[in-house]
DNA sequence: TAAACGTATAGACAATTATCGATACGTATA
DNA sequence: TATACGTATCGATAATTGTCTATACGTTTA
């Protein structure tokens, strides 16, 4: 598996991609909100201490990430965090960046449960 | 374990910093170069085409973020990634991130085996 | 010691990006 | 239908960052 492999869902798992969408601090917290319930942009926006189109724009590039679900209910949007996504994209780090650690071997065997 | 604890060796794991560090797809190059095997700096220069302060600058990121052991010997300097560190950080954005998630269970139970 | 070599740092510049206010767009409601 | 509401998009701006050339610094070699 290479840095621009696909998924099970077809979703490209491209290594600079994934960092590039952790790699801002909002964008975590965002992530932490997320994590494990579905939230309002809205109810984003009260949580954290920027603006609706700057959570807007961050939603933006986690989904071009295939990271979150969206779901459309009357006039709210919903996101999660999708973890899988998360576990799929960091087992393609272990497995490119330390291949020869236990850990990366471990992934090699039960690869690809995961979906 | 938040986004920035410290992992064994006094790190901190900023999982921020880590996700910076790879969010560069030039970095992604220099550290799968550097990921089996220790190489010199124009060693590295040489195989990816970039100047030798570019990749200079990509590796001090690498090492402000803990991700690469540096070996002085004469005038030359020797790079090699830290794959341990790589899983640790990946570990932790499991955790975090996707804590829901079978793998993140299996990481909670043989916590911090690596080093 | 002087010159050559390998690497890091400094400074400049262009590209990217995070943020905001203004606004457009779609859905629900009065 | 008109208004209110929730979210996305637009345009502007400041900050960050990736890249280069020039150069400084330390080590080795002639």
């Amino acid at each position: 598996m290479n840095t621009d492999d696909v998924n099970s869902e077809g979703k490209p798992v491209n290594s600079v991609a994934f960092a590039k969408a952790l790699a801002d601090p909002t964008r975590q917290k965002i992530m932490g909100l997320i994590c494990c319930r579905w939230l309002s942009v809205n109810e984003i926006v009260e949580a954290i201490d920027v603006s609706q189109p700057t959570v807007s724009h961050h939603l933006a590039i986690l989904r071009q990430a295939g990271l979150v679900g969206v779901r459309s209910e009357g006039k709210h949007t919903f996101y999660t965090l999708n973890q899988s996504r998360v576990v799929v994209c960091c087992g393609n780090l272990i497995k490119v960046f330390a291949p020869e650690t236990e850990t990366a071997e471990e992934l090699e065997k039960g690869a690809s449960s995961e979906k």
